[in-house]
DNA sequence: ACAAAATTTGACTCTCAAGTCAAGAGTTGA
DNA sequence: TCAACTCTTGACTTGAGAGTCAAATTTTGT
């Protein structure tokens, strides 16, 4: 009863070679969506940038949507990666540890995707199916934080009001950070992002 | 030499009434933009909210740019006035109407306008022309809590790294409030907004 | 009541970006 | 080499939203 399958699947060094080419998209649509934000980037600037035609990318993804998606999630991964690798090669008190992640998760935001961050804080530019699967990235990267977090209120180094409420507003302010960092001379950006890590470390330590 | 102006001005009873005409405008513009931001928003969706057709806007406005600028004016006005008002009814320490003046401003933006602060921290949204505008209108809304912030460190009840920082900082969590409380059940909304007043408050105490 | 002025309408143009697709160019493997 | 498959092209359709405007409607002042 099965039906055979008349049609050959592709041999795998075609496959690997078609993966290839998902992921230079990814890439390129990545930075491009980071730098200027999901509706401000059209297919046509993301072809551009890999000289080829629209026509091409809806070969690999059938949608705009899927495409978007699909580079945020590329994008998620590496990012989460380097904060891990940052994690790895820090040692100390997690006091030292998370303002170390704090500093290097801004600097990411502020040199290489400034408008990479509101595209995971704002559901709302979303369309509702891929909402979900951006959620999921968000609390991937918000467990490196609030991991470090628990583990200085175990300690009691630190002292919250509510671990939630400090993950979202340090998320919003780092968030933020970009568009005032990035108007700044870049010899006073380092100074600037010290400070903002210097600030939100003020928020695990409440009051006198 | 000077040429006789041929033309009558409008009667004051006229002026009055085209006004009124541009507030209703303003207002129903403003609303819609905080609810759902600028792009999202087309001059059909404010014509349709006001029972006329995009055409009359033309009549009063010459461009989306123009009526959105002018609304946003509008909804920074009334913002302002609020928490002007608020101040005004609320005596004592800089720490006790510093934390009123969050309070309040979370609830604005949670109840009232949730997609309206990203208009004003994100420059990006908006034409170059409108851009300087905007900052100002920031300016003048930032000067309330500069204004506290100044005094508490004067009394030396506060402490902090940089007083731009921590603006900012408080802004970009005060800005992204909406976006998680709107999620939350109604009744849970009255404390994660104290919640956020409290862990903000921590800015200003830098720690020990 | 009526002419002039103010306002509103709706049909129109323009532009931009998403999405489609048949035909052509390039690759692969026998 | 050649047939089958993979990929790319560019011209196309479609839809949404900004902006225009002459004509119709409403308001105003006399």
């Amino acid at each position: 009863m099965g039906a055979v399958n008349g049609v050959k699947p592709p041999s795998e060094r075609v496959q690997r070679k078609r993966g290839k080419r998902i992921q230079e998209i990814l890439t390129a649509a990545a930075e491009l969506f980071g730098e200027r934000g999901y509706d401000a980037v059209s297919l046509e600037h993301v072809a551009e940038r890999l000289d080829v035609t629209k026509g091409s990318l809806y070969y690999y993804f059938s949608s705009k949507d899927e495409l978007g998606t699909a580079a945020i999630e590329t994008l998620g991964d590496e990012w989460t990666a380097r904060l891990e690798q940052l994690l790895e090669r820090t040692k100390g008190t997690p006091e030292v540890r998370l303002r170390a992640l704090i500093h290097e998760h801004v600097t990411i935001a502020v040199n290489d995707y400034p408008a990479a961050l509101r595209l995971f804080l704002m559901p709302r530019e979303w369309p509702s199916a891929q909402r979900e699967r951006i959620k999921e990235l968000r609390l991937r990267h918000d467990s490196l934080f609030r991991a470090l977090i628990e583990e200085g209120l175990a300690g009691g180094e630190f002292t919250v009001t509510s671990i939630d409420t400090v993950l979202q507003c340090m998320h919003a302010a780092m968030s933020q950070a970009p568009t005032w960092c990035g108007e700044l001379p870049s010899a006073a950006r380092g100074k600037a992002v010290d400070e903002v890590a210097d600030t939100l470390m003020a928020l695990v330590h409440i009051g006198p």
